[in-house]
DNA sequence: GCCCTGCCTGTTACAGTGTAACGCTCGGCG
DNA sequence: CGCCGAGCGTTACACTGTAACAGGCAGGGC
């Protein structure tokens, strides 16, 4: 795999000012770049739709069901049908730049640079919406020996964990 | 047609004995007995439907989505509406006696007495669409040392993983 | 008994999610 | 030029889920 050499900038969390705080301009570039250099080393077509699609998951800061993500897309006169943008979200969900969040059928943005096949936890909180993507080792390591035992080949996971994150247990905690 | 009795011909694998064979009858009174119990000790109603509901994803050994129950539990003149069926199954899932699958839109029985708190992981086949649910504390511990370190209070998790079961397996490879 | 109340269920209506099918355009290629 | 494949627009439709209201039924107090 070629995954491994990236390191991870962001810290998964000493304190609560992790991850899910880096979206906005910033995060969004850094995807756009990698998706360009993703379609440019594969010969795929990074258009126009699937890039507005990216940049509108990846400002968000929360996941965004489909049919939001055409709201946005669309302007008086030039309105962008939910479909394609079902289309577009396979294109990036295929290649490891959007996530698909099963349990709120939304997507977010991928916060790291893994490809597809690896697997993510994501955290979503239910008090503000937010949803941090953190991965562990020992929890895939775990999960794989677990898959072995049951002689199962996995083809993709998805692992979502629904509660409170730091910043809104501080929060109802303190007022 | 709905003969609570019936001996389950069907046999989806054979070999290779683990958990998911053991739907059908037993499994079904099993889970009714629990329900039943469980009903008397917090003084909870057991209703007919939520009974039917129940039996209905027992028997069936595979994800069932919410329409689809409501169709076997329906008799011509005697329609029940799905509505009706999602509230059996919040009931249902809310004491631990069925699982939703949230990748399938769709719900299975429990195979194990853990309550609903419990954190499972659900293999699903894909290409015979069983669903083998398994525990295992240590993919527990590690998710419970990510959560803490991350922050996170979890409140529901979801662990689903998509492949091939072993049954499928050989049955790909041996022709 | 009667009413009140709470829970469950039936029914309708509707919002949200996702896909199938068809046709068009555009760019590459013989 | 015509062919072809990929992407996209469009329509139509199926599936999933919930809100709101009405009726039924059991238990409790009078």
């Amino acid at each position: 795999m070629e995954a491994g050499k990236r390191m991870d900038e962001h810290e998964t969390c000493g304190h609560h000012g992790h991850a899910h705080d880096a979206h906005g301009p910033a995060r969004t570039a850094d995807l756009v770049a990698r998706a360009e250099r993703l379609a440019q080393d594969l010969g795929l077509q990074f258009t126009a739709l699937r890039r507005r699609t990216l940049e509108v998951v990846a400002e968000e800061g929360r996941p965004l069901g489909a049919y939001d993500i055409a709201e946005r897309l669309s302007v008086p006169g030039k309105r962008v049908a939910a479909v394609s943008v079902y289309r577009a979200l396979d294109f990036l969900t295929e290649h490891g730049l959007v996530h698909r969040i099963a349990s709120r059928n939304a997507f977010v943005p991928c916060e790291h640079g893994h490809g597809a096949g690896e697997s993510a936890v994501f955290l979503i909180c239910r008090s503000c919406g937010s949803v941090d993507e953190t991965i562990s080792a020992e929890i895939e390591r775990s999960l794989d020996r677990t898959l072995a035992e049951a002689g199962f080949k996995p083809a993709s996971r998805i692992v979502e964990i629904e509660g409170e994150c730091g910043a809104c247990q501080g929060r109802s905690e303190a007022g």
